[in-house]
DNA sequence: ATCGATTTAATCGCGCACGATTTAAATAGG
DNA sequence: CCTATTTAAATCGTGCGCGATTAAATCGAT
């Protein structure tokens, strides 16, 4: 018989808080996807979606200070945004190097569909509104340290 | 100008909690990369060999209870771990549906390789131990009552 | 003993993440 | 000016996650 059967990840609690940090985002991921499925959204689009919804007409380069991704990541994204009609991308004409992405009517319009989706993920948490904060808050302060270190 | 030039994330306590989530696992990944790379491993590939190192032979859907993932994820992840040299793979002899891993000789040495990570990422958080236990517990309890909802 | 249901992995397709590189435009310095 | 550097986005390759489906072995109820 093997000495330790455990059947749970990490054992460390350096090893656990990533593994938990990791598992909690999955599993809101599990949440928000039949969601966003019904709008046609995934999860990062969503984000993007929210940004552009805040205000409008934002280069790659500031969607990815806001969301913390780079272009290999988001120009893909922005295409699959474009391709389904919600943004429309297209070259600055003073700086031709950076793109401005803006919605489209539809786009606008899309919000309307999606604004039930927070209230069903606040629930799915079981915490009430101060309690996610006071963790937002505590996470968003974590990541800044791992980012700065 | 737009009427709200916000360069943040998402503004709703609802929202902000999952992008929390999803931004610190992030952050998590690039302090973990250049530890990793060192030994030759991706972050998913160490949680299967942390599982592994703290007992070994465990089918594959041992192993994705215990990381929350399933086969889809974990064969093809087993796959290169068994491609690389550090476990391998067999089918069961009573139950020939279920696969067994099991560490390699060279499975069992990377352990050494990889014991100063943990204290690596600790420092990167800035936090005692003490906090981090409690925070991933916060994160794990979330964790559970996503999944469950 | 057999046939249907269940269980376990594997497979397929798509969409992120991200390191590394490339292209093109703008800027700075001599 | 013209070249060197810096900046913005795009491109490429690899490895997850995961919904959906498939294949094969086992179990179960008759």
């Amino acid at each position: 018989m093997t000495p330790d059967n455990t059947t749970q990840a990490p054992g460390l609690p350096e090893d656990l808080i990533c593994f938990a940090a990791y598992s909690v985002s999955h599993a809101f991921n599990q949440v928000y996807r039949p969601l966003l499925d019904d709008i046609g959204l995934t999860y990062p689009q969503y984000l993007v979606m929210l940004l552009l919804w805040r205000g409008d007409d934002r280069t790659v380069k500031e969607i990815g200070q806001a969301m913390h991704l780079e272009s290999n990541t988001l120009t893909p994204m922005l295409k699959r945004l474009e391709a389904i009609g919600l943004v429309k991308r297209a070259r600055g004409t003073s700086d031709e190097r950076v793109v401005r992405v803006k919605l489209t009517q539809a786009g606008v319009e899309k919000q309307k569909a999606a604004e039930h989706i927070p209230s069903c993920v606040a629930r799915a948490t079981g915490l009430e509104a101060e309690d996610l904060s006071k963790l937002a808050q505590t996470l968003e302060d974590l990541r800044a340290q791992l980012t700065k270190a």
